[in-house]
DNA sequence: CTGTGTGCAAACTCTTTGCATAAGT
DNA sequence: ACTTATGCAAAGAGTTTGCACACAG
């Protein structure tokens, strides 16, 4: 209700305006592209950025928490304090560059897969994967209140080891 | 991964065993009834459960916060300090008397409501509201992984303010 | 140059925990 | 009586923020 990202006096500009072009060809682009990334979105390369943006997108679609983040880029050259890559994520996450997801838990997991998708949740292990799930039958039956959108629909399903076997 | 909740050492006894009652019946059990609730999960009837219980299960379907509950409490007779209202919501949430939803961000809300159902989440006013969807059509294609079994599916539709509306 | 981002450390919020006391069966 | 829950206050985890400096455009 107040996550605030510092930053930018991106006002209102293209808060709303969500860029077509998907990330996933993000992915695809050749590293020095990052840029391109950024300045699609509104945002100033730094040094930073570009190195978490990489970080993320270069291995193809993750799941990753701001520490875990963290630890990849402190392990790498990518130098990056750890405030810094929770205002990254915020800010990507605001426009529209990576998914925060609706996991039961502490820890906020981002998600650098934009696409339609859903998840399971190991409940053993933490782990998420994506599953991609023909949502067209839920969304047909939804009908969002009066004077509001549907702006995303999270769908977690929550694994447990079996019992038996 | 590592929430324990304190109290009984119930180990392993009736931790699995989901009781078949619905707690809605619970719901419009008469008050003096909440001891048998409590009593038919295993748990001890204690002033705290007891009323919390109540306040939880009183008015209907409900999504709390534990500080919610606790303002509630303190507001009411019903005592009992933060740490005991945590203790409580987690160990109900363990047995099953009410869910710990997946909502994106920092607080954790419990829904009283245990029958399966999905959310409306108002990103504006950080609201909740109950929606029915069939979900069977998800969960036929749903194929849980070779060694897991679906815990539960938390499917939770955000909404936010139309702007042209 | 000017404005914005970054880093650091401190602040904050939510939640859990250790230990002595109180209460339930 | 014996065991388990409660309360308090303190610790802990995750995330945000104030301020000075660094950097991008």
């Amino acid at each position: 209700m107040s996550k605030r990202v510092r930053g930018e006096g991106r006002t209102n500009s293209f808060m709303n305006d969500h860029v077509e072009s998907s990330f996933a060809a993000a992915a695809l682009a050749p590293k020095h592209s990052y840029r391109a990334l950024l300045e699609r979105y509104g945002l100033r390369a730094t040094r930073q950025r570009l190195g978490l943006a990489r970080l993320l997108f270069a291995k193809g679609n993750r799941h990753v928490t701001a520490d875990a983040l963290a630890a990849e880029a402190g392990a790498l050259k990518t130098q990056a304090s750890l405030a810094t890559i929770y205002n990254v994520l915020n800010l990507f996450a605001e426009v529209g560059i990576v998914r925060a997801l609706a996991i039961e838990g502490n820890k906020t997991v981002f998600d650098t897969n934009s696409k339609d998708h859903s998840h399971f949740y190991f409940e053993d292990t933490g782990n998420i994967e994506d599953i991609f799930l023909d949502r067209a039958g839920i969304i047909d039956e939804i009908m969002a209140p009066q004077g509001y959108e549907i702006a995303k629909i999270d769908i977690v399903v929550r694994l447990r080891p079996k019992k038996g076997g």
